[in-house]
DNA sequence: ACTTGACCTCAAGCAAGGTTGAGGTTGAAT
DNA sequence: ATTCAACCTCAACCTTGCTTGAGGTCAAGT
């Protein structure tokens, strides 16, 4: 009892704060796994757990359950993952994060100095860059916000 | 022909980067507003393409655009917007934009910790808050990333 | 007059990310 | 032995944010 290593879904459900009707369709995404017992109910080891955690994560930077699975799918899948296979995956995911952070920042700069000066449109400003966090798969570089800060001297 | 104040729903199209289709959806969304023509066709007012710029803007940070039509609805309506209307409404903007930067750096900094440590875990380190902009909404608070930073002494 | 491209409406479709419900089983406790 | 919450599948539905297509009009050039 001290280390059962297998959950319920209701208990995962739980304990992550992630529905039922969530976990069911992040397994049939691939973004989870589970074992089935003899009555055909799923278990879960519980480093679930932490994969539900780098989903919600990655989730809320904005990057979409398709690249999640990619980056999921690079985790061992037989052996349990160790805790650098987690740290590689979550180097990746910080520089994403962090790219996602700049471009925030250049967001807000941009928003600043633009309306300020009252200039709030595309073509100076170039504010409205297609992409975010998609941006690193393309190889077709999408204009982005000011190579130069600001929107200084044609406005 | 130096100031002609209206522009077509394609030209509008081409300057702002945006599909028609889109810009029709805006309009039936209430984002932006045409007048039309004796033939029925759409004619914007160039201040217009601000709106789209906003919109864009608004959009990467993750604003869903019901909230960016509130937003929006703040400007006159009938005079142009002067600057000093996109000074306000963008000084709103900057604010969730702050917030949001804030959230992505503690997720880094929660990160970073957490999975140095091997914890990525949900009941420790809290690292998924379900809530993003929307959070303004609702009224039930969720687990919010860690009050104290990281997950330092459990881990 | 006629062609052509840009415009119009309205309905349907799509992708993501799930939720809901019907109808049926499981399994732990009484 | 029975009950009852928790589980199962599968299909349908939902919201957001658009795109696509059918069927028709408008306006400018030849």
């Amino acid at each position: 009892m001290p280390n059962n290593p297998e959950i319920t879904v209701g208990q995962l459900s739980e304990r992550s704060g992630v529905a039922v009707s969530a976990l069911r369709f992040y397994e049939s995404k691939g973004l989870i796994r589970s074992r089935r017992t003899a009555g055909n109910q799923r278990r879960f080891s519980r480093d679930t757990l932490r994969r539900i955690a780098f989903i919600r994560v990655s989730q809320r930077v904005g990057i979409p359950l398709k690249v999640i699975q990619d980056a999921l799918s690079a985790l061992p899948g037989e052996r349990t993952p160790t805790r650098e296979d987690w740290a590689r995956l979550s180097a990746r995911w910080q520089g994403e994060l962090d790219d996602r952070i700049k471009q925030l920042e250049r967001l807000r700069h941009g928003l600043t100095e633009c309306i300020a000066c009252g200039c709030l449109s595309l073509d100076r400003c170039a504010l409205s860059n297609p992409d975010d966090v998609a941006a690193a798969r393309g190889p077709g570089s999408r204009l982005m916000v000011a190579p130069r800060d600001g929107c200084a001297p044609s406005c």
